[in-house]
DNA sequence: TTAGCATGTCCTAGGGATATAACATACTGG
DNA sequence: CCAGTATGTTATATCCCTAGGACATGCTAA
């Protein structure tokens, strides 16, 4: 195992090692008959010291992965247990706005801003405007599921309350306030849990989040809504349909339950 | 900012909080003429000495993202924003595999293994049968895009070789084998390049990565591949479109334009 | 029984990562 | 001009990570 990690960023050795044996392991390429190879075997085959490789096997023995016996060797345990990714899924929800019904909303902020240009572009109106801007969280039971930050034109804005916001869905609000929201673009890409989101979604900072961004439109084609949000990989995940001709189910979003620690 | 790391396994300090600071800059979310939070004070947000803030901050200038100067503070430079949401969408694949013709493959390893349980589940197989495990990268111009985990049951997998792997689109290979590609459920999550993903897909350890794991099934709803990717966020998103009555427009993969390093 | 091999234990040593602290230097605002 | 603040510099101390080696103990096969 070379030492110079090619662009990947400092990572200990016998976290590395652990990683590719965990991988040969789960892969089944070590019947539970035949031992792994040595203890020196390894370490020369990856060119890293006994005793990296000792701190790799400890933490093999403490997943339950290996067995280990003086003088006899190293198996791998037939019993090993794969990745345990495959949560439950418990409720769904398959509009923009019915999962709502399923968790309580935070309001952090609302306030009405100039666009910035982003916004501006987004929203299609000119730079400076004035656009509502709300931070809430939705939780269920007690944790936080997703970060929005929406932004609204001041005209459809001021067609509800702080306080309307803070106790139900945007898109009822916004079909109550005369907009009639027909279509949505959203966009899905992963970002890290920075010093403004982890805090509010209750995780730490630098933990994997899931990011979407959506522009909801009515039938007219003008956007009524710019939404960005962050949701915890560990509590939403997204899901969908698809067939070959296209005509797949709508697109689902689902909880995910959350898998043991 | 906790020793705990969930994920991407033990990654020092400094490297985490340089690619979450780097991510906020690239978001743009410190306007030039506006400076980042003095030393003391990130050191203070983040729990953790000045001395680490320093050595991310080392990264940062090296990289050229910000300009720090004594007395003054530090800025970002204008040059560092990322992609703005609107990237060019180049390719557009509106099924399962013609993303494949803008994108060149590299195969990494092919083997048949024992089905692991997990794997044998999601393809309805007995466990422990054989199934053919194949590892690729797809790279647009060079660069890393996907990283591409599939298991296809071994008598489907003994209809096309290595070699048609190493230079093509799997889907096309599992018709040509007499598999009709019907129906395919995904699903999408967030999470950290690993010490294992990372050099494949030239990232560091610790970035976001979009994680999809997909099956895919006949006519019969026999599942026939199971797929789990990972995406670079800076080449890759997840796009899709709905209207209100669920007959959106199908869904819509797109590449996103490479931000100037 | 004995040689060989595997894991278990212990020691030394260097370098990197991190926290804490003190002090120096440059810019800005009143 | 001076006080406040920000970055730059230096020093000490404590871990963790890794390499290299010596030795002990248990298992297996010739």
């Amino acid at each position: 195992m070379d030492r110079d990690d090619q662009g990947a960023g400092p990572v200990p050795l016998y976290h590395r090692l652990y990683l590719v044996l965990r991988q040969q392991i789960e892969d089944g390429r070590f019947p539970a008959e035949v031992p792994l190879p040595g203890e020196l075997e390894i370490s020369k085959q990856h060119g890293v010291s006994r005793i990296t490789v000792r701190r790799t096997m400890e933490m093999l023995t403490a997943d339950g992965l290996i067995e280990r016996r003086r003088g006899r060797g190293t198996f791998a345990r037939s019993g090993a247990l794969g990745t345990p990714i495959t949560g439950q899924l418990s409720g769904l929800a398959d509009n923009l706005s019915s999962y709502a019904e399923h968790t309580t909303v935070t309001l952090h902020s609302f306030e009405y801003i100039p666009a910035s240009p982003i916004v501006a572009a987004t929203l299609e109106i000119e730079e400076g405007g004035s656009v509502q801007k709300a931070v809430r969280t939705r939780s269920r039971e007690g944790v936080p599921v997703s970060l929005l930050t929406t932004h609204v034109p001041a005209a459809l804005g001021r067609t509800y309350t702080r306080e309307e916001l803070a106790s139900g869905s945007l898109i009822r609000l916004l079909e109550r306030g005369g907009a009639r929201v027909d279509s949505a673009d959203s966009t899905i890409t992963a970002k890290l849990a920075d010093a403004f989101s982890a805090p509010l979604l209750g995780v730490q900072v630098g933990q994997p989040l899931i990011a979407l961004t959506r522009t909801v439109r009515d039938e007219k084609r003008r956007p009524i809504e710019y939404l960005s949000a962050l949701y915890r990989p560990d509590q939403y995940e997204v899901r969908l349909s698809m067939s070959r001709d296209g005509s797949g189910s709508p697109n689902l979003w689902r909880y995910q339950q959350k898998p043991e620690v």
